[in-house]
DNA sequence: CTTGTTGCAAATTCTTTGCATGACA
DNA sequence: TGTCATGCAAAGAATTTGCAACAAG
């Protein structure tokens, strides 16, 4: 369900983005990098203690939480309210199509929005205007061709 | 701060969308109807309470949520969490930006992002998509032209 | 060494639920 | 009169926080 992919990046910037170096923080963002999609603090953190690497609970929201305030991470809420991680690789903020079934999460081109949102912002007179677009459906592996809402 | 517009339209249609028709969801949603932007379960709560109409916070809740899943609510979800409501007068749902300073929210032309959304639904294969758009930003009156980033 | 981090558990916050009483239709 | 709704308080969930032990620089 989840392809590992080379973390061709070292996290290593990341980390030392949001504090001291540690070998707890490292291994949170190694594991947010090699995950595909979104993920919850919650996931991560069972996922890592699963992986035989236990960190802290506190420890992975402390560092979700930096990271995304630092502008190293994309964060959504899904549904139940829960937050949902994603490392941001480049700088530019990026939204997506989630399946509510399955989690999967494919990026959209998403210059059309940024337009809009762009123009509305001039148009408004607000200042300092961002925005929030998510995407989200039941993905063509999930939603069976036969018709069946679950 | 906020003004009380007339209820041009009788809450009982929307009660009665829900289920039985109650003293108490009349409150919820004549109050909810008199909210000019989006307001919190418990904000909605207090305020009747003060009001002298006091309603137990499940039956707010309950409310709420069957209003927003009737389709006659807009449900987003603020920073920290929380899950604001704001009634639906039409059948199309809109889209705001809102202040994040005072609250204020301002309806704005969502087209091109629905058609936006709507093309990413056809050409992604996935199915039900739905779409949260949410902008956020300073409004005129909270953002002093004197350059105060805060 | 000094200070930032960790981890646990307790505390917070928002929201839901169980259940007996009470109100609609 | 039979349901469905209400309200309270307890239960749940997600996230934060206090604090002593610990590791990074």
């Amino acid at each position: 369900m989840e392809r590992n992919r080379q973390p061709a990046t070292t996290p290593l910037a990341d980390v030392t983005l949001i504090g001291r170096h540690t070998q707890q923080r490292t291994t949170v963002v190694e594991a947010l990098i090699r995950t595909e999609g979104f993920v919850g603090a919650q996931a991560l953190h069972n996922r890592l203690a699963a992986d035989g690497s236990p960190v802290g609970k506190s420890t992975v929201y402390r560092t979700l939480t930096a990271l995304a305030a630092a502008g190293r991470a994309d964060m959504v809420r899904d549904t139940g309210g829960e937050r949902l991680f994603r490392y941001r690789p480049g700088r530019e903020h990026r939204h997506y199509l989630i399946c509510t079934e399955c989690g999967l999460s494919r990026p959209v081109d998403s210059g059309p929005v940024e337009v809009w949102a762009d123009t509305i912002a001039r148009m408004s007179g607000f200042a300092n205007v961002r925005h929030t677009v998510e995407l989200s459906g039941v993905c063509p592996d999930c939603g069976p061709p036969h018709g069946a809402t679950r």
